[in-house]
DNA sequence: CACACGTGGCG
DNA sequence: TCGCCAAGTGT
């Protein structure tokens, strides 16, 4: 696998060739269930707004989540922060060479802990996502056993027993690179794949069954109400509750029961007219999300209140904004094509909105 | 232990 | 259009 990754494997990716503890730290936050051609332009961008612990951990909350959004899973955006400002503070002084020490804190679990003792110290220490889950379901021909609790443990005994004295950052690295390039889900390319003599999927013919999936549950829809507010020139704005899907980020209020008048009012604006925009459908993994979406022109008439959970933000500062990809989408469409309140018609170029 | 938690890409 | 999956962690 040394010798693998050597040759074959990735060199160049943005968080290699450093050591620097929080450059590392950053990016395995980032890769957590997420694709390394997807981060990338997250993790340039993010670093050149906070290049060191310090920048990140004196930053507002609000701050981080800008350049998180659009990257999901805003929790870890939270819990880096929290991270940052907790070891800047003084109770740990920066990341420890021991996993153990470091898989105590916010948003760092027992793999994470181990890529940033390897990569960041050259501690030896056992990672499991879900590339290294997939080549040694393959490679071991690993079947379900008696519960998935049983099986996480078989896997990190495994792991843990593999690990060779030498060389632990390109093992590490090629049991990744290994899972990204070689051993894919589908059709795994495994004339290239230096476990091949050894394979025991490869040896039954069951790449593609292994790693064993657990039987999907239905994915359950959601419906939701929001109100777009506008002078044509900004739009109104709720912060989310800290917990919860998009917790922390900026998005269109919610509105139950409460008709747009009343609450244009409360918020210091005289509606003009409304119209309903086409329903937005969002896919999470864990459920479908239908958006209806009430589109009112007002006029601004009195102040916000001082309150920090509402704001008016300028269409044109959409792009940069802590917002849900949906909702990001929605506005610059809308201020991309101009706001229609024709009457009965909807917006132009509302159409792409998926 | 089950479930919550985002988004993009692919077949 | 839809299911699957991707450098997992917290509750």
């Amino acid at each position: 696998m040394v010798a693998w990754q050597q040759v074959n494997g990735r060199h160049d990716l943005p968080w290699q060739q450093t050591r620097d503890p929080y450059r590392i730290w950053l990016a395995e936050i980032m890769l957590q269930q997420t694709q390394v051609q997807t981060v990338i332009p997250y993790y340039e961008r993010f670093l050149a707004r906070f290049p060191t612990l310090e920048a990140l951990a004196e930053a507002p909350l609000a701050d981080v989540l800008e350049r998180w959004s659009g990257l999901g899973y805003y929790a870890r955006a939270r819990h880096l922060h929290r991270c940052a400002s907790t070891m800047v503070a003084g109770q740990h002084d920066g990341f420890s060479a021991d996993p153990a020490i470091n898989a105590q804190l916010p948003g760092i679990g027992r793999s994470t802990a181990a890529a940033i003792s390897v990569f960041a110290f050259g501690r030896r220490a056992a990672i499991l996502d879900g590339n290294v889950r997939r080549v040694l379901a393959r490679c071991f021909g690993l079947t379900s056993g008696a519960s998935p609790a049983q099986d996480e443990r078989a896997l990190w005994v495994l792991a843990e027993s593999l690990l060779p004295e030498q060389a632990i950052e390109a093992y590490t690295q090629g049991m990744m690179d290994l899972g990204a390039t070689v051993c894919t889900r589908w059709q795994p390319a495994c004339q290239a794949c230096p476990l091949q003599v050894i394979c025991v999927a490869r040896q039954q013919g069951r790449q593609t069954e292994l790693p064993q999936r657990a039987v999907p549950k239905p994915v359950p829809e959601r419906a939701g109400k929001l109100l777009l507010l506008t002078d044509g020139r900004q739009v109104l704005l709720e912060r989310r509750p800290p917990s919860g899907i998009w917790g922390g980020l900026l998005s269109l209020p919610e509105v139950a029961a409460e008709t747009a008048e009343s609450f244009a009012l409360r918020h210091g604006c005289r509606l003009k007219q409304t119209q309903q925009l086409p329903t937005i459908s969002h896919r999470f993994t864990h459920f479908r999300l239908s958006i209806e979406v009430l589109c009112g022109e007002v006029e601004v008439v009195g102040r916000l209140a001082a309150d920090a959970g509402w704001q008016w933000l300028a269409l044109a500062d959409v792009a940069g904004a802590a917002l849900p990809t949906p909702i990001r989408r929605l506005l610059l469409s809308l201020s991309t094509t101009g706001w229609s309140f024709t009457a009965g018609g909807a917006a132009a170029g509302a159409d792409d909105l998926g």
